[in-house]
DNA sequence: CGATAAGCGAGACGGTACGTCAAGTCTTATA
DNA sequence: TATAAGACTTGACGTACCGTCTCGCTTATCG
């Protein structure tokens, strides 16, 4: 969802200059008023242009928003280091830290005005939450090759439970996600699918060696 | 989140029917047409009546569709019967149910309102998400209590984890949240964190019967 | 075209301060950038309020000036002194006067902007133009009836003879219409048209005093 | 207002099937859509090209008009026979043809469009308006030299007598300009400025044969 | 004959104003 | 004092043209 749709090579070429300036003053506007009083009056004015500008290039204000969120997260690249334990936790975090770097409460608010619009809505998430969701599946799949889960369990549902851990509080957190939630959540689901729960832990020690000892104990 | 503040007790009184009919209006156009595209005309026009009666029963659109919501859920009840397996199973499903009988996709848009808006978030998680978050820690703590769980769980963590599973996949649901899964969640995060898991199996299926053998496993 | 349409009693009544303020903002923004760079934004700031404020008065820029102008044109009275030169002048110089208190060229622009527009053109007509015409026609008629004119004259082709004149220059006048002009043109008229045109003419100069012997004559 | 200006020999020629084809996709617009919903775009799409050559040919979209119906109007000659009821006549009978076959509605529009701009203003009664005038003015003077009107008669007053009334009823016609109309008004005129009327009449109708026997009379 | 200069189609550019919609507030007459 | 009614201020919406510009290409004239 960055570079908007570009057409054949006749007729005066898009600025690029404005496709940035105009994801700059988006990003901006909506970290000092949030999404729902983003105006694109005033998204244009920022990046000394005007509204057609913006127009031409997204067609709602929600792709405006989306193309902004996704260059903001980036291309996001997560461990695999064959530590089933140090690898998720890590991963999580760094899905977590990007998704901090974005405005507050603008995701959630952009997800809820897809509503109706499934294509949007689709790409939506593709853009945004499917990256981590794809991570964590990944990890959780190489640990099942290499014989750290059960071969039966249900990797989606595993998935699931971790990724809506995260982005749940990131939507709508009534407490913001901690490196600590993170590992205790890791940690008591392998409890629950690992083949051989302390052999990873033992792994991890030697590995990382800040894992604590005692799962959802405070 | 029911009858609105009310005045001296002189003067014309309000009239009730008036309270019904916008409630009653303001789920219709919710389910017609979606949260984003409901206007306070609207469903001033369906309930007969005109927007300065909204405005003097709540201060916002939110906190008509708040109401609104409020009185579609209802009073739910949660069952105690000793099973911890069984209790949360019951429990989550009979919330599960209840949201789903609201309009799609509103909760989410009406909560992603609330940005910027504290108290009126406040009000909201207290109105609708807070009794099955409660029922959820009340549940766990009676399990604690008799024993089932270890003494050091952080509860408010496995709270989170059951119901940020639910409450997402209810607010943005990319999957329907079935029985299955939420059997499946329970009994994951039970091997986490109970004392002895497989007492707890047992004692379900003498209990109730239903209960799949492997978490899990597909 | 003053006062636009009402409505039925109840409901709070429209601002008559509105409806003048915005038709003095209309004639004030008229005579300083005239007509095609009118813009309702700017009228509706100078008189204090928004364009909904004036869409709800009036349907079209075009209504609202031509409302204006109206109000300027005012009711217009003309003489009927018995004496036919004398009155033809003085009438149509009454009403040069009026349109000449106009912001110049808006007249012709708002006449054009009404091509296409059958029931505003004839709105337009009637409001400004046809009393003009009318005076003129009932002057002609009383001056048949008075036996000053052929009994078969065709009177409509005389009112516009005399109309087109003031209309066309008032306009897109070349050059203004002064008191001379008109003059020369009612008595070069009413050589053609007269049944004892010297009669006439001495019947006027005892009353008034200035008229000139030679028609068209320099 | 024919060909635009041109620039120094080199370069590629500028495509003169282009310059017809714009014009004559002016023309088609106008006629069916009238002057104030004409769009450069449409223009252009419909003569194949693009607004940039529109640009290149003409200045504003009022000399790009100005010039379609200058074209439209063509070459108009008028009758000189030495006699003075039948020219007048026939000659506006010319021109009156001769703006009939323009788009209705489009001249006043145009020529309100000027407003604030002179010299296209000047430009336009120059291109269009003034042969007409001319030719009129050209025949009373001929009218005068061979004795037939006062010596004295105000020239331009009579001109404009007659101008205003064909130009009036062509811009804003509330009625059509039959030659009924013309005839009447040329002897209704002639009576009030020639020298011996009757005289004209009688060769009138020995010339053409059909003129009435009572201007202005039913 | 190759350089140069303009015209060409295409289409994006920065702008201005449009006419509409809904929000939330107010003022009335009526009950 | 609450009601139905409806006008009020406010502010953003998404669209339509304007007149200009920058491309990559074609077509002529000139050196």
């Amino acid at each position: 969802m960055q570079a908007p749709q570009r057409h054949g090579g006749s007729g005066r070429p898009r600025d690029t200059h404005l496709d940035t300036a105009l994801l700059d003053a988006t990003l901006a506007v909506l970290g000092e008023v949030g999404y729902s009083r983003l105006t694109l009056e005033q998204v244009a004015r920022r990046a000394g242009t005007t509204k057609p500008s913006i127009y031409r290039r997204w067609p709602t204000r929600q792709h405006l928003v989306l193309a902004a969120l996704a260059r903001q997260l980036g291309d996001v690249t997560v461990p695999d280091t064959g530590c089933t334990l140090c690898d998720l936790g890590e991963g999580l975090s760094v899905f977590v830290a990007a998704f901090d770097r974005m405005p507050p409460d603008v995701l959630g608010s952009l997800l809820a005005d897809c509503a109706g619009r499934p294509e949007l809505r689709a790409e939506l998430l593709n853009t945004l939450f499917e990256p981590p969701r794809c991570a964590v599946g990944h990890m959780l799949r190489s640990a099942r090759d290499r014989g750290d889960l059960r071969d039966d369990v249900d990797l989606d549902l595993a998935v699931d439970l971790l990724g809506s851990l995260v982005h749940y509080r990131i939507l709508f957190g009534h407490a913001p996600v901690t490196e600590r939630d993170i590992e205790t959540a890791v940690e008591t689901l392998l409890q629950g699918i690992a083949t051989d729960y302390p052999a990873l832990l033992a792994h991890a020690r030697e590995a990382g060696g800040d894992s604590p000892t005692h799962p959802l104990h405070t």
